[in-house]
RNA sequence: GGGCGCGUAGCUCAGCGGAAGAGCACUCGGCUUACACCCGAGCGGUCGCAGGUUCGAACCCUGCCGCGCCCA
């Protein structure tokens, strides 16, 4: 009875209210100091930055996946006693806030270069504390348990100190050199922007053929940006192409223009594409470049900053690309020399992927650049000999690939909100890189560009953690051990911080220079048929909605739940309400099990029975498999398996065996203990995955302070009883086989029936008769029983023959139909053992565990058949 | 054009050499004293196609068809 142990449903109320309880218990998680991390502790360290995201944003799906994930992991190992530590932050994301405050001065009519430099930073600094960082309370939302007193953002002094240290010691190496350089220029911006800020998107243009030169003299050539003939120097065709053998060396006069260009011939020309003449402007194409340099030829811009031609001396100075574009196309068919044009063609474009979203410009410029070859060979050396692991290993290619061809970096920017260039200038054109403590000598002019901000982004495992000073913070958590990110931003920051982060700290040693033990990679959120979300296609989603109305809880178990290692997550609102659904479930269990006095503090029994054996071996098991699968970022079998342990063994059956048990004052007290253990254990470790929940439950469950800090579940000494589960495996089949039975006979689940359950002592379920009866609705035979159908039930155990009076006839054709299904599946089952079995070389060459096994599959089948044939002819006839 | 990957139940995906699985959806029956956000029972698949290896192939190999992504 529960005379002793006082109920403790009152602390529980009948329904989880997550918004009401929500913030409340974030808050005392953090004043409670949980997410704290201490340097000076003597545990082992577990330590990891998020990757940060940008001042600009809000939470989006993929940042609500990603950090459940690293949440989990970060939750689990708090538990189990490491010194943990999740970093906190965000970038200063310099083009993504340029174009937003540019957009605003443009609408009160002024511009940046009108207010001057420290104004608009002024001005932007204000903007961060007005606007940005929206994505930090939303974190807290999501229940990440960073450690905010170590809160960081890139434009930080100590983070710039970063930057400036670095700066110098890649210039002082000769890693950064300025150049003039074929660059992704953005007319919007004013500014260059790197490769991996520019995405290429096939696009409908035009493709022109124009013809340079007269009579036996001229050329045709094709172009989809016309415009740029004002800066041909060139034509270029290839060596054996005798088409135009004869032109190669002489000069032809560029139209328009008037300038004579010559004919050179080049082996990287494609005779067979078009003419097989291409027009060569150096200055704007990053092929024409080339061409340009191995023959010598002048590189003349005609393109100003903003995209506008410019220094032509024709008409068209001044006049905006796509403007000239249609303009010179129309001058030159003026004078008749245009031969072809293809409208819509077909050809792939760069576009700025940050900022401006324009069409990209190929331009010759000025800029800083890092020389990538012997960092991005560091950072493939790391993996490839086994410093830094990604997880999954399939992904490994795609990171070869990317480090093993990277081009040097350009990470100039034409901007002022981010770090400035340290380099200063003499009155004489000399060149002094200055470091942080360094004074620059006076009346020099500091270089007026900025640093990308992934500069500052690929110092964030170590920038964040004090370096360069050796900081106690440095000396505990670095390096960290995992970083968690998509696959599709592997290139962005997860390259830079391995090429910085070896840099850095190479005197550590190559062991302890890494950023981080491992990458662990995840896919993208998609919706639920698997489709990119978009804006454009609409089906994007907000997951804070999903927050308010599922509770966080259901968003994250979602997510965790689909997160299969490096593929995509296809979501939708469906997976929400299933996961809230289950979170009800459990809400449920817990309360029955409190409500019948359950409690973990109780001693397991001494004497437990079947199902008490059962479900703590599963436990067991479960527990095992979770750690194994989450040491290995399996979260979405992880969870999958904590999901099937809940619901369809906890739930489905313990609960209901736990209701007989509680019945019986010999195995009452036993279950209390049982229950109380399963719910602690298994709350622990569902905690990671569904924080809130899990603390409201737990806290009811044990009256102890927090599951935050518990200690995770460690073996307890039970192993699994076999015979004890082949008993319980028994009864589910001998209860699903009842039901079945009545089902088919179209017993109401609520009638209680009268059965006689003959052979079960013989089948070993003696101790389970109250059980089944329960489960199944069957009432004891009584004095006047008189079965009106039987049936037989196989079991690993034995025969168990069930009467049953169903009060009155049974439905013969239902009954008959019944069991014929079951003789073609026992039928089907005894051919194909038949098979494998009547083939020698199966049973000469397959190993002996596998042949015993078809053999017994064998023996139950024809059992099965022998006993549905001899029902089946008992049957009336109908 | 080069590289990587994927085609398994209506949908989304696990399984990757020895009895075809899950969630959601669907059908039928139930307010059975934790839960109708639930319970019980069910329906549903020549595992893209064609060859090959093997005692045995959804799983390994080859080719083809279809679909993604990354890099040119």
């Amino acid at each position: 009875m529960t005379d002793t142990l006082p109920s403790r449903t009152a602390d529980l109320p009948a329904q989880w209210n997550p918004g009401e309880v929500e913030a409340g218990m974030y808050q005392r998680w953090v004043e409670a100091g949980y997410f704290t991390a201490d340097a000076s502790s003597d545990k082992p360290s577990f330590s990891n930055v998020i990757p940060p995201p940008n001042v600009t944003g809000s939470l989006h799906i993929g940042h609500a996946f990603e950090h459940t994930l690293i949440d989990v992991l970060v939750r689990r190992r708090r538990m189990q006693g490491y010194e943990t530590l999740w970093l906190p932050g965000m970038d200063h994301a310099s083009i993504a806030v340029h174009a937003l405050v540019e957009r605003a001065l443009a609408a009160e009519g002024t511009s940046r270069r009108e207010m001057g430099r420290e104004a608009f930073v002024e001005r932007t600094w204000q903007w961060k504390a007005e606007h940005g960082g929206k994505i930090l309370d939303q974190m807290r939302r999501l229940g990440d348990s960073v450690d905010w007193s170590r809160e960081r953002f890139t434009m930080d002094e100590g983070l710039s100190r970063a930057v400036g240290t670095i700066f110098k010691r890649l210039y002082d190496d000769g890693l950064i050199y300025r150049a003039e350089r074929m660059v992704n220029w953005s007319p919007e911006m004013r500014s260059v922007l790197s490769d991996v800020e520019v995405e290429h998107r096939e696009v409908e243009g035009e493709l022109v053929s124009i013809r340079y030169g007269d009579g036996d003299d001229s050329v045709v050539v094709a172009t989809t940006r016309v415009e740029t003939m004002l800066g041909d120097t060139a034509i270029a065709v290839h060596p054996d192409d005798e088409r135009y053998t004869h032109l190669v060396g002489r000069e032809i006069e560029l139209p328009l223009v008037g300038r004579m260009i010559k004919v050179v011939a080049d082996e990287h020309v494609d005779p067979s594409f078009g003419t097989g003449a291409v027009k060569v402007t150096p200055a704007h194409d990053p092929n024409d470049f080339e061409i340009g340099r191995r023959h010598d030829l002048p590189m003349p811009s005609i393109m100003d900053e903003s995209g506008r031609i410019a220094n032509t001396g024709t008409e068209f100075d001044g006049m905006d690309r796509f403007e000239a574009r249609v303009a010179v196309r129309e001058a030159l068919a003026a004078q008749g020399r245009i031969v072809a044009e293809k409208r819509p063609y077909l050809h792939s474009v760069g576009h700025a992927t940050r900022g401006s979203k324009e069409p990209i410009e190929p331009r010759l410029s000025l800029q800083w650049f890092v020389k990538v070859a012997p960092l991005a060979k560091a950072a493939g050396d790391a993996v490839r000999d086994g410093r830094v692991a990604v997880h999954p290993k399939e992904l490994e290619p795609r990171w070869f690939g990317w480090v093993d061809n990277m081009h040097d970096w350009t990470i100039s920017r034409q901007l002022w909100w981010g770090h400035r260039i340290p380099v200063w200038y003499g009155p004489d054109g000399e060149m002094v890189c200055v470091g942080p403590d360094e004074e620059p000598p006076a009346g020099w002019t500091q270089d007026e560009d900025v640093l990308d901000t992934w500069f500052s982004s690929a110092l964030w495992p170590f920038s964040t953690l004090g370096w360069p000073d050796e900081t106690p913070d440095l000396a505990k958590f670095y390096p960290t051990s995992v970083l968690v990110t998509g696959y599709d931003i592997l290139f962005f920051w997860v390259a830079r911080m391995m090429m910085f982060g070896l840099y850095a700290m190479q005197d550590r040693g190559p062991e302890n220079a890494i950023p981080f033990h491992t990458i662990a990679l995840h896919g993208m959120v998609r919706d639920q048929f698997g489709k990119k979300m978009s804006k454009s296609s609409g089906n994007s989603v907000d997951p804070l909605e999903w927050m308010d109305r599922y509770g966080t809880d259901a968003l994250r178990f979602a997510l965790a739940r689909g997160a299969n290692p490096g593929t995509d997550v296809p979501i939708g609102e469906d997976a929400v309400q299933a996961s809230r659904n289950f979170g009800t479930k459990l809400w449920n269990a817990t309360r029955f099990a409190l409500t019948n006095g359950a409690s973990p503090a109780l001693p397991l029994p001494a004497a437990p029975t079947d199902a008490d054996r059962w479900i703590l071996g599963r436990l067991r098991e479960v527990r095992e498999q979770t750690d194994a699968l989450l040491e290995d970022f399996q979260f979405a079998k992880a969870v999958e398996g904590l999901y099937h342990f809940t619901w369809d063994e906890l739930c489905d059956w313990y609960v209901e065996l736990a209701k007989v048990q509680l019945r019986d004052e010999a195995t009452a007290d036993g279950t209390r203990a049982v229950l109380g253990h399963v719910l602690d254990a298994l709350l622990r470790l569902l905690h990671p995955v569904i924080p809130f929940l899990t603390e409201a439950l737990w806290q009811g469950l044990t009256g102890r302070e927090s599951v935050v800090v518990a200690d995770w579940p460690v073996d307890a000494g039970v192993s699994t009883d076999a015979a004890a589960t082949a008993r319980v495996l028994d009864v589910q089949r001998l209860v699903t086989e009842v039901r079945r039975f009545r089902t088919e006979q179209r017993v109401p689940d609520s009638r209680r029936i009268a059965a006689r359950l003959v052979g079960l002592d013989e089948a070993g379920l003696g101790a389970h008769r109250a059980a089944v009866g329960s489960l199944v609705r069957l009432d004891p035979p009584g004095a006047q029983f008189a079965p009106t159908a039987s049936f037989e039930v196989g079991l690993a155990g034995g025969t168990v023959h069930v009467e049953i009076d169903t009060s009155g006839a049974i439905d013969v054709a239902a009954e008959r139909a019944r069991l014929a299904r079951d003789l073609a599946a026992a039928q089907k089952e005894l051919d194909q053992a038949d098979k494998k079995l009547g083939n020698p070389k199966f049973v000469e060459k397959a190993p002996a565990d596998v042949v015993d096994g078809i053999r017994s599959r064998r023996a139950a089948a024809a059992a099965d058949i022998d006993r549905i044939e001899a029902r089946l002819a008992a049957l009336p006839a109908s």
